[in-house]
DNA sequence: TTGATTAGTGAGCAC
DNA sequence: GTGCTCACTAATCAA
């Protein structure tokens, strides 16, 4: 259904690219980047050239002291790390930095979140194949197994009915009650004997 | 695990109250309502009063042609009804309106992509305990089947094994390649007779 | 504070 | 234009 999505445009952080772009719709001052709002074009003449538009907005700090951290970079530091790179901020500053760090750290949050969700998905579909196999499997096996048990009971039966047939002749009906004697006569049948009520069970 | 949720709050969209709201920290113009934001205070003073603090903002069309649609009449609107509510205002404004139909869509969208995802996994889940029992069962008649086979198969080598033993008596050896006559000799077991060869199958 | 989850949002694709 | 899905965001809860 879905086939030619550009939204691994998208998993491109630029983080060299960071601080000389910000989207032009984004009115949040030092916001995180947001690379999906780039459009193609920009993606494409990246490392090149690019036309300044609207939505250039050149920010790295105007000189000062912050060394324009990347998104990496914030979102891997530590918090001890991140107190030494807010000395000498402003106030403001250093809410928006901590905003922009939870905001990114947030973002991955989403995706592992998006990524556990599919993952769980697939493992209940694999799940749902494998018993469905067993389930194949332990049919089959059933079906056999009922065949085998319907044969076997129809052998036992010829050799039952043999034996009563045979056991009327040589005893006396008296005796019967207590002791039989039952006689089997098996007609020839050699080149198909696993057939015959003689043969072992198969 | 999330058990004191109040992701219910955001659910009421507050039609009636929509136009007299907006989140101070949204910085679109005429943005679709933002309900999520509301904090609880305001929801619980909501029917009796509330201070007009810094977030509220009337904007009620500043008494204009334009009769206040709320999110629900908006969305539900047809394209048609939609057009004749858009006659006489201000091509900005129509840009706008259409812009909030759409995310007021865009939500509704969200919310049944959200269900389905749900849905689905509960379905994937109750396949997958159905098929689950469906494999115990058929263990569990395997099992059975396979006991059966066993008391079976038992019995059979023991009606054939008193039919060869009888068999040698009457009979000249050298008949037994043809025809065989097997004579089995029950002992008397009354009270237990479905053990003994002679029983029907079980 | 951190991680996870939710509803809402715009982008972008398919129809 | 409509519907859906994705990545992302802030809110919110739990640990």
């Amino acid at each position: 259904m879905l086939t030619n999505r550009v939204n691994f445009l998208r998993r491109d952080s630029s983080p060299t690219l960071f601080h000389a772009f910000r989207l032009h719709r984004d009115p949040r001052p030092q916001s995180v980047s947001s690379v999906r709002f780039w459009p193609v074009v920009c993606m494409q003449g990246m490392t090149t050239h690019f036309k300044p538009s609207k939505a250039l907005k050149v920010k790295k700090e105007a000189g000062e002291n912050a060394p324009a951290l990347s998104d990496d970079e914030l979102v891997a530091m530590s918090v001890r790390e991140l107190n030494q790179h807010l000395r000498g901020l402003t106030k403001e500053d250093v809410v928006r930095l901590k905003q922009r760090r939870r905001t990114l750290k947030n973002r991955g949050y989403a995706a592992s979140c998006r990524i556990k969700r599919v993952t769980q998905k697939e493992e209940l579909e694999r799940q749902k194949t494998e018993l469905q196999q067993e389930v194949d499997k332990l049919a089959r096996e059933n079906a056999s197994m009922r065949l085998e048990l319907d044969a076997l009971r129809a052998k036992y039966e010829a050799l039952q009915c043999f034996a009563r047939t045979v056991t009327r002749g040589p005893l006396s009906p008296g005796k019967v009650a207590t002791t039989s004697v039952i006689t089997i006569v098996k007609s020839a049948n050699h080149n198909n004997s696993s057939q015959t009520p003689f043969s072992a069970p198969s």
